[in-house]
RNA sequence: GCCGACGUAGCUCAACGGUAGAGCAGCUGAUUCGUAAUCAGCAGGUUGCCGGUUCAAUCCCGGCCGUCGGCUCCA
């Protein structure tokens, strides 16, 4: 008996699209176990999904074949939402193509064609896939004597499986673009053409998914950098570098106080480091050996290279090595919103959250090796109370391990990694392991925050680096008279202001809480009777700090209102001559709620309330 | 950097081998208005840049710059 009739038996065959038995998933085609012991999968677990986003890869790759001949097939596994296949074709896809090809998808689906499996020996493999060449490559290198091959229609595919039992069980999908993608994910590869869909086991899922993508779109930073006038990228100017109009400008001065006060407070001292420096500093730090393709060309000046800098570590080393160190001035903590060039290839740049020149909110810590474990757990605290007050409180962390290309030895990354270790574990945090993904220098501690949309987003990073003291021989006098060689910490909170401003135009969706707001108040008079008064609330409020802007153009209210609104302004206050009259203010949320008038004190204790928060 | 698409007024977009049009924004005027767009008029462009084909290019071809979607990369 297959599982197929034993699902059949026990009223599972509607759903059912797979089985797990003794853990693992296979196909319903494959015999029942004596015991009778079976899972059954449907599409609405994560497991039946990612069967059912597989095998509409299947389906695709039929269809492309059948319409395409001369395509020839690669990969194609289900992934996030959806799945691809890769193609190596003489001219890629067009747009057009992609509906053709859908359309034929749904007539295989609709044909509802068995899946079959069959398992054959590698060297019988090799013969069932004439010119392609892909699958032959494919077939090399795996180890098995036997693999197993899936049929769907006239379309082979080489694959672990499992899949749906027909075609028909293919979910709701929806073909989304075509890419460009490295045969193996290697650039010295052949470039392969790439077909993205997304797959989803109803109707409502796949709505649900594409009005997502739609939140995300009117959420982009560039879009909502540009309607809000935050900031623009120009192209005489150049790529990835970015021009902070007055509005953003507001929000990174608000960003850059904060941090000062909070680093003044919690024991570093603020330096400042030059953009420039010679070539040669880079050569001792190491970022020349690991990093040279990454750095814009030098500069000659009388004779000397310099370099335009890609880190700022260097400098606040100079700077701890200007004089002799006592243990007792440890830890030393240099902090910096240093601004660094690094070259990123063109098609990499991304709004803000890519691009070539940025500015780090940089400390590096120079610690006795007694004070590591101690200056990590405190460090861990400083990063999540920052980055609460940014309205992130949900994060992911990770620790990266040493990397294949690394600089020192084997028993200080030991070291420094258990440090690490132990300090996510005083704390509480729990973390995940990536390994082999350390900087060349030292592991780290990564923690990405997630937004409101539930994205992840990698801002800060918390480095120990035993290299870059022995590099540059950082030491201080111990206790005993000599020198001991220092550990330093490089550490980011918000990684760069470019990037982390970017997250949060998106976090926020452009709606910034009261005390970032560029604009926090609108005072919208209602004719041009109210001006006077009008004007002496906005200087009123600018008296308190706040930044106020009053709206005396000849328009009508209602115009007003929505302008404010689209600027996401957080109040408007309407000002007609009851107000006046009341010596009052009726301010609205730039949600739509109405208050009731109240006095401009009142108004003021208000918004002084909110300005506290984050999230208004 | 690689593959593909794209680049038209400040913005969003339309059109075309015979030197371009709308809405919004802007300016001028009228209107003094109560919680998401008052009306009218005016003005606005070397169609990203450079070169080629052509009697004629914004349109076709090539190069460059840039943007977008991916891939690779991301100290």
């Amino acid at each position: 008996m297959t599982l197929q009739e034993l699902a059949k038996s026990r009223g599972k065959a509607k759903v059912a699209i797979a089985a797990r038995v003794d853990g693992a998933l296979v196909d319903l085609s494959r015999p029942a176990p004596e015991n009778g012991e079976v899972a059954w999968v449907t599409p609405a677990d994560p497991d039946g999904i990612e069967i059912v986003r597989h095998s509409t890869a299947h389906v695709m790759a039929a269809a492309v074949k059948e319409l395409f001949p001369d395509a020839r097939i690669t990969i194609g596994p289900s992934i996030e939402n959806g799945f691809y296949y890769d193609f190596d074709v003489e001219s890629p896809f067009t747009p057009e193509d992609l509906a053709r090809i859908e359309e034929k998808m749904a007539e295989i689906v609709r044909a509802d064609l068995p899946f079959t499996r069959e398992v054959v020996g590698k060297e019988e493999a090799r013969g069932r896939f004439p010119g392609e060449p892909y699958k032959e490559e494919l077939l090399a290198d795996i180890p098995d004597e036997t693999v197993s091959l899936y049929r769907v229609g006239n379309f082979l595919d080489l694959c672990r499986g499992p899949h749906v039992p027909s075609s028909g069980k293919v979910g709701v999908f929806k073909l989304m673009n075509t890419a460009g993608a490295y045969w193996r994910g290697d650039s010295k590869n052949r470039m392969l053409t790439r077909i993205y869909g997304c797959a989803f086991a109803s109707k409502k899922e796949l709505d649900a998914h594409l009005a997502l993508l739609e939140e995300i779109k009117k959420r982009d930073h560039r879009r909502l950098g540009k309607e809000l006038d935050l900031f623009s990228v120009n192209d005489d100017i150049g790529a990835g570098l970015i021009l902070w109009h007055p509005k953003g400008s507001v929000v990174r001065r608000i960003m850059e106080d904060f941090w000062r006060n909070e680093h003044a407070r919690a024991g570093y001292d603020l330096v400042f480091s030059p953009h420039i420096a010679k070539l040669d500093l880079w050569r001792v730090s190491g970022h020349l050996d690991y990093y040279r393709q990454s750095m814009f060309g030098s500069i000659e000046v009388e004779g000397q290279d310099y370099q335009l800098k890609p880190m700022n570590c260097p400098f606040h080393i100079q700077i701890y090595k200007s004089k002799l160190r006592s243990y007792r001035d440890l830890p030393v903590r240099y902090a910096e919103l240093g601004t660094v060039y690094r070259y990123e290839p063109s098609g990499t740049l991304h709004g803000l959250l890519r691009v070539r020149g940025f500015t780090q909110d940089d400390a590096h810590l120079f610690l006795r090796p007694d004070q590591l474990d101690e200056e990590i757990f405190s460090l861990l605290d400083f990063t999540l109370f920052v980055l609460q007050r940014f309205g992130f409180d949900r994060y992911d962390v990770f620790l990266s391990t040493r990397p294949e290309k690394y600089a020192g030895t084997p028993e200080n990354w030991a070291k420094a990694e258990e440090a690490l270790k132990k300090a996510l574990e005083r704390k509480g945090l729990p973390y995940e392991v990536d390994p082999g993904e350390g900087v060349f220098y030292g592991p780290k501690i990564d923690i990405k925050i997630k937004d409101m949309l539930g994205r992840s987003w990698q801002c800060s990073t918390i480095q120990v680096d035993f290299n870059n003291p022995e590099r540059f021989d950082a030491v201080f006098t111990g206790e005993d008279g000599t020198s001991h060689r220092a550990i330093m910490i490089h550490r980011a909170l918000m990684g760069s202001l470019e990037r982390f401003f970017g997250v949060l135009v998106e976090h926020y969706a452009g709606a910034f809480p009261v005390w970032l707001a560029p604009v926090q108040v609108d005072v919208l008079p209602v004719t041009d009777r109210q001006s006077d008064y009008v004007r002496d609330v906005v200087s009123r409020l600018r008296a308190e700090g706040f930044r106020t802007e009053g709206d005396f153009r000849n328009e009508k209210l209602g115009y007003k209102i929505r302008e404010s609104q689209l600027r996401k302004v957080p109040y408007a206050l309407v000002v007609g001559d009851r107000e006046e009259a009341q010596r009052q203010v009726a301010p609205r949320k730039r949600g739509g709620e109405q208050l009731p008038p109240m006095s401009i004190e009142e108004f003021l204790e208000k918004l002084r309330g909110e300005a506290e928060q984050t999230t208004h």
